[in-house]
DNA sequence: GTAGGCTGTCATCGT
DNA sequence: AGACGATGACAGCCT
């Protein structure tokens, strides 16, 4: 306590700003202190000033010097009320909800208006991928359609549905997407019972069974069938947790899912539309494994209260969900210096984490918008109404084109895609707990290893009769189990089969983390190989930059010694001495010296005799083995006072003055 | 049919 | 001593 005297704390909320965000935007629909209506073709928004200059180039150039009351803003006429409304929610929300027929809207909108946040690189991103990849995607859909007429059946119901919802609630303009969100969803739910259901028909008759179930694992497909009634939050709901803590230990991800019963029952029932804004919560923060906390699914008697309950714990670290339009507060952990934080959840959708800002938020925005790709979702539109597809309908194999998008956040796709799977697993599950009763004892024999192993564990758990879950083994944490196990009087083999369970389940996270940590390593190494390989770039970069210079300054050199030596008029033996005098080896100017002796020696027999002076008294060619001593100039002028020209064999005074002898030096120098 | 990736499980070691 | 986590190795399944 006497350091906390002298220690300084900070509190930081991590909920705070999405608090104050949130009261912002329910004083903008209850119009309470807002101090700026803008009008958009005709039609007006109640605003806070602060809110959207904050958000907007052109509203902070057009509110910052203005103080007055009623300030009302007409928006140019390129800015449309579908593409500026969005843009209102966004500010408020920080979400962008967006449709396929608006964006381009929005998009214009966002320009003119320069929305900060939404810059050119989301929409340069987002634009070509949403209407280039209509086609492509619908290939993917057509392929994995080819597999299954439920599939086409679904995505036609999808688009039907987006027809739908474009002439449904056309005539609601002040809030369509929050309108069109109901019905959409409703009717699709309603679509996706009715195709679905002559699927399970064909299933039960034999028919089109598999294909309709042919997408899903079938190694979980046997297990569900095999354990039926709703025993398969068994093995799903580690795959859940693990996949928080695989996610956490990716660089940058982290990922939600929407908890509330009633976003099962009212949207996440028919997936992902192109309103739903399901989106993955991408903090950059590297969390460590977070012990798994007990498992929310209490009762999982039956299968889609499994279903759900699978789903509520795929945010493992999360608090259980609050009811419907319940805001959660969200949870922030703080390991490794890091903040890993679970933003808010509403409606259904998850928000990126504003607060998250070790990523761009445009970055964030993409991925936002990617997690909610149409194309990729809608082919899971249609999800059979009892399975738990809530928040994410996107198929790990459909995630796969999205790697080779070069954005700086699809290195969190690895990890989305690892949730994708864990939400894969807990649909299958779902679905096939739903779906066991039609397949009652369907291709029970032949169970791979795996399946076998895990449908074995159900079937020894119920021929136990165990008077507790077979989750709870895995979910307690030690203190908890052991309790447990105090308060349950359990024989031997009870014992020894639940050690059994809890062992392999905590093993089988184990090696998930295990396998997360290991690409996680190789990624990071594979980014310091990229790191130093631009660092190696750079630096030959820079030593070829340097060579230059020494070659440039080397050529000056020479023409300063040309120019030397033609106004002093040395003669050889004077360039004998100066060169001595001028030995560094790796000047240039020695060098040039040399070059120029040779030539004399060449042209002039009589010369030679000088010859071996240069290689060794004047150490011409002897890099960096002479120093000069402070007396040099006067050696060098005697030097050269005293030599004779070899000619005339008169003693002759060298022409070169002291000051040329220092302005030589100096030159040199 | 095969290669590669993924996953579960076991064995082992260290904490 | 027992529980637990990490990890290598192996096997099976899926794409």
């Amino acid at each position: 306590m006497s350091s906390c005297k002298t220690s300084e704390f900070t509190f930081q909320s991590s909920v705070h700003s999405t608090h104050v965000l949130r009261c912002l935007d329910e004083q903008r629909q209850k119009d309470l202190l807002c101090d700026v209506t803008v009008v958009v073709e005709n039609r007006s928004f109640r605003a806070h000033r602060s809110v959207l200059a904050s958000c907007s180039e052109y509203f902070s150039a057009r509110m910052t010097n203005h103080t007055g009351q009623g300030f009302i803003i007409n928006l140019p006429d390129e800015v449309t009320t579908e593409g500026f409304e969005p843009l209102l929610q966004f500010a408020y929300t920080s979400k962008l909800l967006f449709t396929k027929e608006n964006v381009l809207e929005i998009h214009n909108c966002a320009t003119v208006l320069g929305f900060k946040n939404l810059d050119k690189a989301c929409f340069d991103f987002i634009l070509p991928k949403f209407f280039d990849s209509s086609k492509s995607s619908s290939k993917v859909q057509t392929i994995q359609c080819c597999k299954t007429k439920c599939w086409k059946a679904k995505d036609e119901s999808s688009i039907n549905n987006d027809g739908a919802n474009d002439t449904g609630d056309a005539s609601s303009v002040t809030q369509p997407l929050k309108k069109q969100e109901p019905n959409f969803s409703s009717s699709l739910s309603e679509k996706a019972v009715r195709t679905c259901s002559p699927c399970q028909v064909e299933t039960e008759a034999d028919t089109e069974a598999e294909s309709d179930y042919s997408s899903l694992c079938p190694k979980y497909r046997k297990f569900q069938l095999a354990c039926g009634k709703g025993q398969s939050c068994t093995d799903t709901e580690p795959e859940n947790t693990e996949s928080t803590c695989s996610l956490n230990c990716l660089p940058c991800s982290s990922f939600e899912k929407p908890e509330s019963e009633d976003i099962v029952s009212n949207k996440t029932t028919t997936g992902i539309t192109e309103e739903n804004a399901m989106s993955f919560c991408c903090p950059l923060a590297k969390q460590s494994p977070i012990e798994t906390p007990p498992n929310l699914c209490s009762g999982k008697t039956s299968p889609q209260m499994c279903s759900m309950t699978s789903s509520c714990s795929l945010g493992g670290s999360f608090p259980p969900h609050p009811s419907a339009g319940e805001v959660v507060e969200s949870s922030s952990v703080q390991v490794m210096g890091k903040e890993c934080t679970v933003s808010d959840r509403r409606n259904g959708t998850f928000c990126l984490n504003p607060r998250t800002e070790q990523r761009s938020t445009v970055e964030m925005e993409v991925a936002n918008q990617l997690s909610a790709w149409p194309d990729i979702c809608s082919s899971r539109v249609s999800e059979p109404a009892s399975a738990c597809g809530q928040g994410v309908a996107v198929k790990s194999s459909e995630l796969q084109w999205l790697k080779q998008l070069e954005c700086p956040f699809l290195r969190d796709l690895g990890a989305v895609e690892a949730q994708v799977r864990c939400s894969e697993v807990t649909s299958r599950s779902a679905e096939c707990s739903y779906i066991s009763s039609i397949h009652s004892g369907e291709d029970s024999d032949s169970f791979d290893t795996e399946g076998e192993s895990e449908s074995c564990t159900s079937e020894q758990a119920s021929l136990m009769q165990l008077p507790f879950s077979v989750e709870g083994i895995v979910s307690l944490s030690r203190n908890d189990f052991q309790q447990m196990l105090k308060t349950h009087r359990l024989t031997r083999e009870q014992l020894d089969f639940v050690h059994d369970v809890r062992r392999r389940s905590k093993n089988r996270i184990a090696a998930r983390r295990c396998r997360k940590r290991k690409l996680d390593c190789i990624h990071n190494l594979e980014c310091e190989i990229e790191r130093l390989r631009s660092e190696r770039e750079k630096l030959t970069a820079e030593k070829r930059q340097l060579d230059q210079m020494r070659l440039k300054t080397w050529e000056n050199y020479s023409v300063l010694y040309d120019r030397l030596c033609a106004e002093a008029k040395l003669q050889p033996e004077q360039l004998q001495v100066f060169a001595k005098y001028t030995s560094l080896g790796e000047c240039p100017f020695s060098t040039h010296l040399s070059t120029k002796m040779q030539l004399y020696h060449c042209s002039e027999p009589e010369l030679q005799p000088l010859a071996p002076c240069l290689g060794t008294d004047t150490g011409i060619f002897e890099p960096g083995t002479s120093t000069r001593s402070a007396n040099t100039q006067n050696h060098l002028a005697s030097d050269l006072r005293s030599t004779e020209t070899p000619h005339t064999g008169n003693s002759e005074t060298m022409s070169i003055s002291p000051d040329q002898i220092c302005k030589l030096e100096t030159d040199k120098s």
